[in-house]
DNA sequence: CTGAAAGCGCTTACAG
DNA sequence: CTGAAAGCGCTTACAG
């Protein structure tokens, strides 16, 4: 029937089962030491008396729990859903929960949120993009397994897993360039401790000196169409503009149709993540994918190895896993000619 | 120091401060049988020697965890980033903490997560628009305290914390009806299962019957232009566009200046959640505000009422608290006239 | 105001 | 292949 009642336990099974205590826990986590019919039975009982594990009493025991903490800067970027989603795949497929944790700009918040994983005992965190200073991602790396997404590793016990941030500026520089565009602009949120923020803008303008040509960089608020419009107007010949993310990007469509600029003539517009809002036929805008899928199973698995290290061997040196980005190509930069590169 | 090293637990902060091991758990409780100078002896040693509560202990110890779970339909909407803020805050200020666990389209995925919070023993579960049948909810009741957000308690054990969906109806249809808009049009999402979606047409359809007029329906993907071309175009007439969510209305917006209707003379665009999509200037969208702040809070109230009845006590009845939802008024519906309602 | 003891539900050597 | 027993770290009556 599986209802409610209080808690059933394996007390409760073994007994229903006429077996021990112990039986029912190798059975139930399919100890290959079980033989297979006990073990049918045993699963029969448990289902049949709508037992379910204590997460609680189990990572007690086992002194590690099965648990993943993701921590997600905020949820105002689809970049951050597919994340998630990814991961929340990758973990259930190795049979681990994953909990989501929503930053905020306040330390205080994130820490504390960080701080509540850890009384869980998560076997290991996952961080997007943090804002968090490299001391703090080393510590934390002391206490736990820690894999960074969008970051760099600092060193320490701390993995990452990010798309090379230099490949795509020159995926995005070349494209403008190969369009004939003059100058190349980016608007990027006015952000104060945001680590990728900055590296992005440093490879944007290496790639961009690379190819002769500077970077004019803006910063914006929430809303980047007034950031947009300033680049515009100092700009009227023909302009490369890369907007940090899609989200913002989507700010730039309505200003460029008011200024009267033309995606694939005299403005190309390209953005990052290449998001469902990328893809919308009203914004179609041509944006670096990071590969979110990757991203997400590799840092399960770097996680997964370094806790399966557990507490003997020597303490793996922290990786570093860089990815090559895609370009997808779409109408904001050059109308009817939409194709994924490379 | 605070620094690593195997955890510590309460046995070595006793040893270290000089008293008993359920001394040291009474004290970092706040027991009030706890002389303050040795609660704050305590505290120090504890923080000196970097103790951290181990939560799965703990749980099992009290019979009860202290954390809620909070399942959200998905990320695709900044309506639901603004309950998690909220939510947080309203947990953290009793102490407690939040997991979330992003749902899915496929309901496998979605009882896989319940599932694993249930494993925790969450102390309650928080449900935002959950894409499931009342029978199940009302099964999930059974087994720990639930509130839901956004939709009617369907009886059995629990609560529900919801804006009203006619006052809402009656609020955009008078707008409407005021800005002389002969027809109204309604444009959600094409989906099976969300009770929510359902409801909010036919409060739309009954307050436009009321007002004299009848509610024009149109299904869109995820991408709502193509659905609001189709409404535009049968509707010539000054048109009242009601749009299920910000998200989707922002798909509006260039529709609407591609086919040069303007609001406030023969359009007049308004939509649901007030998220920082509808403050965009670029977007500017008259919405219905949900009053995030006032649902989170009363959702984690109800949630502690139930959990503190314990197993004890008759079981309270459901409730169903219903919210006076405000009308922010903006250029989408009549430009130059933004103000906020009631 | 403080300490000794039992127990939460599970896992895991260990001995058969 | 199976069972008896110890222990994970904490909380909570209970007795002083």
């Amino acid at each position: 029937m599986g209802t409610s009642g209080q808690d059933v336990t394996q007390d409760d099974v073994a007994r229903a089962a006429g077996v021990s205590r112990s039986l029912v826990s190798l059975a139930l986590n399919g100890s290959p030491k079980v033989a297979e019919e006990t073990r049918r039975r045993i699963a029969e009982t448990a289902a049949r008396l709508g037992y379910r594990v204590n997460a609680a009493a189990a990572s007690l025991a086992r002194q590690r729990s099965r648990t993943i903490g993701l921590v997600l800067p905020n949820l105002r970027n689809a970049f951050f859903e597919q994340i998630a989603h990814t991961l929340g795949d990758a973990t259930s497929a190795r049979d681990l929960a994953l909990f989501v944790t929503v930053g905020s700009e306040q330390p205080e918040v994130l820490h504390r949120a960080i701080e509540s994983l850890l009384s869980v005992r998560v076997m290991g965190l996952i961080l997007v993009s943090p804002w968090l200073s490299d001391e703090d991602l080393i510590a934390i790396g002391e206490e736990v397994p820690v894999c960074l997404i969008g970051r760099r590793s600092p060193g320490g016990r701390v993995d990452s897993v990010r798309v090379d941030e230099q490949a795509a500026a020159r995926l995005l520089i070349g494209h403008l360039t190969e369009l004939d565009m003059r100058s190349v602009g980016y608007v990027g949120p006015r952000v104060v401790n945001d680590t990728s923020r900055f590296e992005r803008e440093s490879a944007l303008r290496r790639a961009a000196l690379a190819a002769g040509l500077t970077l004019d960089v803006h910063e914006c608020g929430e809303d980047a169409g007034p950031a947009v419009r300033d680049m515009l107007s100092s700009h009227p010949e023909p302009l490369g503009l890369v907007v940090h993310n899609d989200i913002l990007a989507i700010d730039a469509v309505p200003v460029l149709r008011e200024t009267n600029r033309h995606p694939g003539s005299d403005i190309a517009l390209v953005s990052y993540d290449n998001t469902y809002l990328a893809r919308r036929g009203e914004f179609s805008l041509t944006s670096i994918d990071q590969l979110e899928d990757v991203l997400g199973t590799t840092a399960v698995r770097l996680l997964c190895e370094r806790a399966d290290d557990g507490a003997t061997a020597p303490p793996r040196s922290p990786r570093d896993v860089v990815l090559e980005p895609a370009l997808a190509i779409r109408g904001s930069s050059c109308p009817g000619r939409e194709r994924l590169t490379p």
